[in-house]
DNA sequence: TAAATTGTTCAAAATAAATAGAATAAATTG
DNA sequence: CAATTTATTCTATTTATTTTGAACAATTTA
């Protein structure tokens, strides 16, 4: 039974493996148990069906369901079809600038979005206090606030030549792929 | 009563924007309470004590201290000394780009180790299964998990240049802080 | 189209996180 | 160095999130 036993060897790697996945997905703002099943998904030599994730990861059918949810919401997870099966498979993308990408660039248009929402619904008032109000104090204040805006909008601007940069993998000619080359990094 | 009718409108505006701001400090995985403390020192045009902050946020006293305390390791706020009081005083770091830099690098540090503490962890074991294992199927899984995490090294390679270029502002050689400028952004 | 299989939704329970406020510690002043 | 002020830590409570499991819906097959 040697044999046995390197696969048990490389069963606990990927344990450990899987472990520290879930862990970094944390950072990323999902649960330890979502990224418990992109870990389970990513060391899968086949597409896994729920039940199969639901056996690996000990967990209730609906929380896998909802967890397989948010993953292909990311774009972390892809559905598959099988052929001969009822059942829906899934893999991971395994791509980690893929993922990252796709999560950072959300990330910057949610915050980008938030800011310029709340700027758009005060620039009025401010910009008419700035102009035409009534004690120079709350001129000043207006102004000042205006300031912070306008620089924010400069921050705003800069992630999202940021994001395109990463979206279209442009970025790639400034931070190669792999150091020393200067080629896009496109496969 | 007109100018006060301005510092009012003035408070609403600020009041929108400290939520938003909140908002957007959830995504970077603070609590809103937390995030309205940085709002508030934020707006704040003279640095405030735990007492002010306190009443301008409607929280514990120990709720602030333990938020300043995260804010003050993210260095998003700075504890400054006020003359002639007992008081601590504190500022919000504005810059928003320093802000988001020091998030990022720390992040992406703390992605890195994680993973590659559990690398290095399975290295030994995967590599002699790759070359020795008894099995050819041991040994093929065995590879095909080193070249995974062969993998994820070039990804970690790239974001630590990433993360480096951010550090150093010599990011914005490549993206420039004001579009169609090319200037480094230091101020 | 009825029966069986698969997947999702949702209310209830379990778990985790955040907050308040009192107790404690630390610092400052006279 | 005692008294006072200020800040932090810690536990109990509240609040929010996650998870389960059963009910429901949708899909497939015979």
């Amino acid at each position: 039974m040697v044999a046995d036993n390197d696969s048990q060897k490389i069963e606990e790697s990927r344990d450990i493996l899987i472990s520290a996945i879930a862990q970094t997905m944390v950072i990323y703002g999902v649960t330890p148990s979502v990224g418990r099943i992109y870990g389970v998904l990513y060391f899968a030599d086949k597409p896994l069906n729920l039940d199969e994730i639901k056996d690996q990861v000990a967990m209730s059918k609906g929380s896998v369901s909802t967890g397989l949810r948010d993953l292909l919401d990311t774009e972390m997870v892809i559905k598959v079809w099988k052929k001969g099966d009822r059942k829906d498979h899934y893999i991971a993308e395994k791509d980690f600038f893929k993922n990252f990408f796709a999560f950072f660039t959300k990330m910057l248009r949610q915050e980008r979005n938030i800011i310029s929402r709340a700027n758009e619904q005060v620039e009025g008032t401010l910009k008419d206090i700035a102009v035409n109000g009534d004690s120079e104090e709350a001129k000043e204040m207006a102004q000042g606030d205006l300031k912070d805006i306008e620089q924010t909008m400069t921050y705003f601007d800069w992630t999202l030549r940021l994001a395109n940069a990463m979206e279209s993998r442009e970025i790639f000619e400034h931070f190669p792929k792999y150091k020393g080359d200067d080629s896009t990094g496109q496969e």
